[in-house]
DNA sequence: TTCCATGGTGAGTAATCACTCACTCACTAG
DNA sequence: CTAGTGAGTGAGTGATTACTCACCATGGAA
């Protein structure tokens, strides 16, 4: 008799996760202050109260969206298969292009920025999730590739939050800020690539010339 | 002429710079719709009435502040001296210690990161006022040195803004994400710098890796 | 003295906010 | 059938918001 196509209910967790995905939205658009609990219930189609029943505070749902949002294992995966092979070049450029492609979608940054200028205490987590797990990787490979004597003496953290800044500081610009793009997408991530393993692979040097053929 | 008295009422520009400043400090630390007019009020000193003589509407008032703001010029002149003398490592030095040091107030990058984020009009114009210039005159500056062939042959505008990224990254984890910092101010831009040039400079082996002489 | 411009305020207002509550509805078990 | 249960809501609540207005205070100039 009833069925799906009439009034199907949602189920409680699929009322959530629509509450989740539609203030998510939202928060991002325009901040958590920016946002009211009469537009996230609208958006998700239902009354204001049903909210409330679902996320006691505006604040409970607003954790509820950073704690949901977790990392992709997908690039880190091919970025370690890289790295067991050494391929400098392709260990940064995947971490490069996964950040910097045509269809990137901006809600994740602006929560982020959002939630650490508003002071949310969940913004730590968010961070540690979103961002510090790619340039605690990046450093990880770039102390072996020092150690194996492949790239200069260099501070490997320092090292890895310059080249995630070239990234973050293009997406910036971008997605937040509304400048144009210069150049294509794989341009702009080859020029980035090829400047910063440029200044990062050990040349023979010409103070001390040592042969090395690879 | 006025004399400074003990009940000297403030003009009418003081009072409004006065206005100005408090509420820089409010907007920059909880956004727009963060900070309410009471409180901008109870910063300045003032009744929350007088607000409203000065700045008819609370985002005129926010627009005065973006709109006041200026960029040093300080800074590029010493920079443009570097320039003229093809001081690389100093002209990069230059840009990134000056937004690198231990005692920089993040007001006006929070500022700027709000207004991007929520949206306002003015945000263009102090986005331009105060990081545009920076690149532009970078990568006018590059593209010189590439004419000259000191450096590769680098797309200056993209070079600029991998510089920038760099150094507005750093920023963004210790200013607005709080992550302690790794190392001195002074290492830090060092680094940033070396790291960057090295990738820069042309050097006098040639362009194929397979081939080194000397 | 009076007059008035300038600088300033206390006490509002209508609108909006996050949040609550008494209630209905649809469904199912006994 | 009826009673119970979880999903859902219309109509509020007091608090807070940006903003207004009638009015006060001070210091010259006339």
């Amino acid at each position: 008799m009833n069925q799906i196509s009439r009034h199907m209910r949602p189920s409680s967790s699929e009322r959530q996760a629509g509450l989740i995905a539609a203030a998510a939205s939202l928060f991002a658009e325009k901040g958590f202050n920016g946002t009211t609990t009469r537009e996230i219930a609208k958006a998700a189609g239902v009354s204001e109260a049903l909210v409330f029943k679902y996320f006691p505070t505006k604040r409970l749902l607003y954790a509820a969206i950073l704690a949901e949002k977790v990392t992709v294992n997908e690039l880190l995966e091919a970025v370690e298969e890289a790295a067991r092979k050494h391929d400098d070049h392709r260990v940064f450029t995947l971490i490069a292009s996964y950040r910097i492609r045509p269809d990137v979608d901006s809600t994740l940054l602006r929560l982020l920025l959002f939630s650490a200028l508003e002071g949310h205490e969940l913004s730590d987590m968010f961070f540690g999730k979103h961002h510090k797990v790619f340039y605690d990787h990046l450093a990880a490979y770039i102390r072996t590739r020092v150690e194996d004597g492949a790239f200069r003496a260099v501070d490997p953290l320092l090292a890895a939050r310059a080249f995630i800044g070239m990234v973050v500081h293009h997406r910036l610009l971008h997605e937040i800020f509304g400048v144009p793009m210069h150049q294509s997408h794989e341009n702009t991530v080859a020029t980035y690539v090829d400047l910063f393993l440029t200044g990062l692979i050990k040349k023979p040097d010409n103070k001390t010339p040592e042969r090395q053929s690879r």
